[in-house]
DNA sequence: CTATATACTTTGATATTCTATGTACATAGA
DNA sequence: TCTATGTACATAGAATATCAAAGTATATAG
């Protein structure tokens, strides 16, 4: 299992990423997200539901119910260009971080 | 500026991993992180302290004094075996957490 | 003698987390 | 029919984590 630190390092952009490939809603967002990661990352939805609701707040995505007659009423969540924009920052960061893990990982003792 | 998350996430590989390149002490540490990051990573000694305390307590670090005529006193920290260990699985976390990402990142919208 | 750098520590107000709990509908199957 | 399970969303609040601020002390540069 993914330790809480990274999780909750890694929810945002997983999140932003999962909305850019197409809207979703929070409970098939959990599926994905343990899907995704092999079952090594899984979402209660106690968990996953307050931080769209964080997010919606920062303005990186939107929601909006769908109530059809054929199926139950769901709140589709859909990625801003506020959103986008973020995700990319992330990535940067994520990037950078990766570079001075890559330098630690495998160095040897310097003694 | 790395985000607080992130930071929390990669604190703990970090300085288990400047400690593998050899012992260190506090006020060092500080010092080579935010060279290492290239100032994209600060931590304040308030922040770094109770961390090194923590893994200490964890049993991922061991400390000593280190008190020479011609020196400040200094507590150098060194990596023990379980520390060893446990940047290995803190290795195979992010592998597998950046696999996620690196399919999310660069997707195009399925619509 | 003052400012800055070095070096370590802890407190406690504030913020975050996430478990537990609640609501409600759908459906499979016993 | 009744029950269990799955789908779907929401929130209170206990438990935990954070980290700025303050404290102590020595060294050194100007």
């Amino acid at each position: 299992m993914i330790s809480k630190n990274l999780t909750a390092a890694s929810t945002k952009p997983i999140i932003l990423g999962i909305l850019k490939q197409g809207n979703s809603y929070g409970y098939l967002i959990i599926k994905k997200i343990k899907e995704l990661s092999g079952g090594m990352m899984k979402y209660s939805d106690g968990m996953l539901y307050p931080v769209l609701h964080r997010l919606e707040k920062e303005g990186l995505i939107e929601s909006k119910w769908s109530v059809k007659n054929d199926e139950r009423p769901r709140k589709y969540y859909q990625i801003t260009e506020a959103g986008k924009k973020e995700l990319i920052a992330e990535k940067e960061q994520w990037t950078h971080v990766n570079a001075v893990l890559d330098a630690l990982w495998e160095v040897k003792p310097s003694s």
